[in-house]
DNA sequence: TGTACATCAGTGAACGCGCGTTCACTGATGTAC
DNA sequence: TGTACATCAGTGAACGCGCGTTCACTGATGTAC
């Protein structure tokens, strides 16, 4: 068959739509080529007429793509919001019990420390997208400072994300939830110390 | 060949030992039970007289084994040193570099939460214990509120590890570890708040 | 206008490999007589 | 004291299965003549 001239790039996009989605949900390392394939409609040998390897579709699932909706607590960063809007947002339980649709980093930070050097750069180029959209409404006078205390944030909401889904979808994970939300905003408001030796 | 009454669990611990560090070197869906028992110095086939199942290895091993020696930063919480002793020791490259040793709550908690309830009721147990540790030198009068900083403070180190190891061992990622020290002592001296909406 | 050929995204079977798991067997030691 | 047997942690080959990857082939459409 012939297709139209975006046919491929459409089929691309769609197979990475899918990959971020069950990475996400299953890991990387529990996700196969072939139930990707089938979940975006195709079979397994298409696979390579798109990417190199695996490890070559990790990496362009992982890097941004401006093109995709945004998750919601980024969409929020993006429309200028606070902190008591996009930091409640994300540590929701209904963002806890949707990882798919959720922050991949909260999915997948610990498994990417264990890829290659090319994956680890397109993923932190994203934290840093993130972190840089928080940096301007963190406390203090000094840019640096509220750069670091945005990166600091952002871990916090991943640790307490993490440890929410481990701890299921009851009261205590509902507590973990809470608690971090009280100490991102606690740090979203005091200012970073000039200098601590 | 007939064995001293205990080797039997002797074995089983130090599979459980070998576990643990695989695990936290390279995931848990990434180890392999044959590498497993040729680490423990066995073949393949001895794994089921001392574990049901995979998931059973998992769950032990994730489990606290009071006898084994503590992590640095959990020895130095059960010493009672203070926070700026033990923040900049888990936020240190040295456990940044060296994962199979460290946390295993850093290396696997985003794993974790995609296993068995049981599994992931034996990881929270961990935490919990952790966090105890911690909830006495956190700031304020009321013991909830500090037992809830402690978990925040907790789950920030797990998130700034995470991120550090990410984005490799140059500087950047020693500016990610240094950022997380200087929030984590912050929050280790700001009381909570009283009350939020 | 009609026919032959080129294009190329996608098909589906097959490759070797490692996975978790099973099981008949080994063999050094302890116990019974 | 010497022999026969029971014990049981560990061996190592094999099971079916899914993995990442390869490749000869398909077939609808566009182009050339």
């Amino acid at each position: 068959m012939r297709y139209g001239k975006n046919h491929r790039e459409q089929t691309r996009s769609r197979i990475l739509d899918v990959a971020a989605q069950q990475f996400r949900e299953r890991g990387i390392a529990s996700s196969g080529l072939a139930g990707l394939m089938a979940a975006a409609g195709l079979t397994n040998g298409a696979f390579y007429a798109h990417f190199a390897s695996k490890e070559d579709l990790v990496r362009d699932a992982l890097a941004d793509r401006p093109d995709r909706p945004r998750t919601s607590f980024v969409a929020a960063l993006e429309a200028g919001e606070p902190p008591g809007v996009w930091i409640p947002r994300y540590l929701s339980a209904g963002h806890r019990d949707d990882p798919g649709t959720g922050c991949q980093v909260a999915a997948l930070a610990a498994e990417i420390g264990r890829h290659s050097a090319e994956t680890r750069a397109a993923f932190c180029e994203r934290v840093e997208h993130v972190v840089a959209l928080i940096a301007p409404q963190m406390p203090g006078d000094v840019p640096d400072a509220r750069t670091g205390r945005a990166r600091a944030v952002y871990a916090l909401l991943v640790g307490t994300m993490q440890l929410a889904r481990a701890a299921g979808t009851g009261p205590a994970s509902d507590t973990v939830l809470a608690n971090g939300i009280e100490a991102a905003l606690t740090l979203a408001s005091v200012p970073v110390a000039p200098a601590r030796p």
